[in-house]
DNA sequence: GTGGTATGTTAACACCGTCAACACAGTATT
DNA sequence: AATACTGTGTTGACGGTGTTAACATACCAC
């Protein structure tokens, strides 16, 4: 019966893990060195060795639950089946944005900590990262001719506030919610109309 | 020179007061029942008697917070001036939502505040209330038959999702920022564009 | 082996939210 | 007018927090 070392081992992804238990309940307030420390069965400053302060350590805890979210919307887009490439490209933008608002609904504590400080560039840029997915989804969609030009550099903008504002309007609503659901496909069929190219078929 | 009496007089509106002055600059975490009882010269258990508790302290500012949002987008409104009913009503519509993020960008502390907690219900019915102020402007533009029908009742949660996500993506940016006024007039053009009744002239 | 470095521990400080008990002032009741 | 009551402010205390400084232990390189 080997008695804990005197070293943790990985400390740093440990805190972290429990930082995400704390956060998918509390939001990032819950979050707390002690208490981390105290669930990593170590002492209440050992974090210290690992992290500057309280706000790196969320910090840390947010770059991956923004990961847990774009892993989920990987997943969403990816089990979109569809032969007609243009359909397929919108129907995996829908899938994308409806995994980003479910994800908020369904963990809304994860969902605050990831945009906590509101710095959406990720610091990790080989991580995946929700910006950079929606933005690559664009992409498809723009190179089938779907994306009406003038706004071909704009669309990630507009359809990331889009989805990212009713993420916020509705977290905390429960996730079966119908008029969650209704408001929903109204913002993403907005978005839609927002983007397409006008032409009449 | 009468010394400081007993009673304050109006400790509830002086506590909101100084909590808006810190929610200010370091947002809502900002907000502490000591501090917010110091500065109003005050022992610092006072507010107790004012507040159930610290949450209810940084409601009652974020209410406040919200009603100086409404009223800057309610003065951007109505400095609109236009003859046509159709031109001047979508001139409302983008002043309101310019208005909106431009207050997220000037003052971040206030804005990240007033979203707290994001009930969007209001708690003052009768007082100013971002909402009600957009879905007014809306039911203007609608009862010009400017918005597509099957959008009417969603067209509030369309605009709204859109601003207030973009918003929450340029909190924090400098106000003069060029790319942030480039993305603010994207996701505008981009609202009217999803909202707007297809009618070729 | 020895020194250095990374990691973990203890002790302490200042701050925080909150409660209980007490003190003062204005207001209503008799 | 005297009294009781209610609203408001005060003091003191408790447990919890982030953070630092000083010290201890384990691993790693030479």
């Amino acid at each position: 019966m080997s008695e804990r070392p005197y070293h943790h081992g990985d400390l740093t992804q440990a805190l972290i893990s429990h930082g995400l238990d704390a956060a998918r309940t509390g939001g990032p307030a819950a979050i707390s060195v002690r208490e981390l420390a105290k669930a990593a069965g170590v002492s209440a400053t050992a974090p210290y060795r690992h992290f500057d302060s309280l706000e790196h350590l969320v910090a840390a805890v947010a770059q991956q639950a923004r990961e847990l979210l774009a892993t989920r919307m990987l997943t969403a887009m990816d089990a979109v089946d569809l032969a007609d490439p243009r359909e397929r490209a919108w129907t995996r933008l829908s899938a994308c944005g409806r995994a980003y608002v479910e994800f908020a609904l369904a963990e809304p504590g994860w969902f605050a900590t990831a945009f906590h400080s509101c710095q959406v560039a990720p610091t990790r840029p080989d991580s995946p990262d929700p910006w950079t997915l929606l933005s690559q989804t664009l992409d498809e969609l723009d190179q089938l001719g779907e994306v009406h030009p003038a706004l071909a550099d704009s669309a990630t903008t507009i359809a990331w506030a889009a989805v990212h504002g009713l993420s916020g309007i509705l977290a905390g609503t429960q996730p079966g919610s119908l008029e969650a659901e209704a408001a929903l496909r109204d913002v993403l069929t907005g978005v839609q109309r927002a983007l397409r190219a006008e032409r009449r078929d």
